[in-house]
DNA sequence: CTACATGCAAAGAGTTTGCATCCGC
DNA sequence: GCGGATGCAAACTCTTTGCATGTAG
């Protein structure tokens, strides 16, 4: 996952905020992470470059970030914070129980289902936090024969 | 929910373990909860009756029930563990993120989501913990209008 | 220079662990 | 009586909060 050509400086001038090192750094890793990263997966990558950097400001400014519509939130399945960058496109993911492996899966395939959710309950589905799927993937499933 | 006739004490034996009056009276807790609950609203309920009880025993009471397939856990949107009565059949939950109020909806109408996305990804979904769809509901919508 | 952002330390939930005691079988 | 189950206290992890200090604009 890439920066998208972001320019973080300019789009929080825009909004009143100020770019700092801290939330420079505290995106490049979320980009990096490439997935769902938890804040200890994050502070670490962010003290590879900044080792000062406070366990505090990473919990602030994913929030924060998360605010700014810039990356968003997820619990995972044990229960802790996953954060990853906003896309452009809703997807959803694949996680294998076994080995870990992550993979997106587009939201036309989920769609249907909620569509018929929505209907069926006269319920507003609001999948803020996008669907993770748990499971096992082929290689694992193939390892284990 | 009801205790589907289960005799606890029979069902333990027959697998080595042992009738405790908490293990009884913390899965009569989880059926009268009817739904999702937390450990803490576990010990709260068990606590009226046997104010003794220890918040440990709670944990360990429901992860060992868990174990032996008479409850499910689940990782709510909090991030809070939440158990419920293994039911027989597999469902799943839609919660409003207003008012609060769950719903339950039969596994029928996410089966073909999960069937399309096994095929698509060669991907074993294992959902052992089951679904849960936060959104809001029509009586939260209608009171927003 | 002024408000926003950060760092530090400490508090706070929720959950787990170690060990002595208890009690179902 | 034996070994599994419980109670208690303490540790542990993850996250949040309060307040002084630093710094971008």
């Amino acid at each position: 996952m890439s920066h998208q050509n972001l320019d973080l400086g300019t789009l929080l001038h825009e909004k009143g905020y100020r770019l700092t090192a801290q939330r420079q750094l505290i995106l490049d890793a979320v980009c990096e992470a490439g997935g769902h990263a938890t804040p200890d997966e994050i502070t670490e990558r962010v003290q590879q470059h900044s080792p000062a950097i406070n366990r505090t400001t990473v919990y602030r400014t994913l929030e924060f970030l998360c605010d700014i519509g810039l990356v968003t939130s997820t619990t995972t399945h044990g229960g802790h914070l996953a954060y990853e960058l906003a896309g452009n496109e809703q997807h959803h993911h694949l996680t294998c129980r076994i080995c870990g492996a992550q993979d997106t899966i587009p939201h036309k395939l989920v769609a249907p289902m909620i569509t018929a959710v929505s209907k069926a309950y006269d319920f507003q589905v609001v999948q803020l936090t996008h669907l993770t799927l748990f499971g096992v993937c082929a290689d694992c499933r193939a390892k284990a024969e």
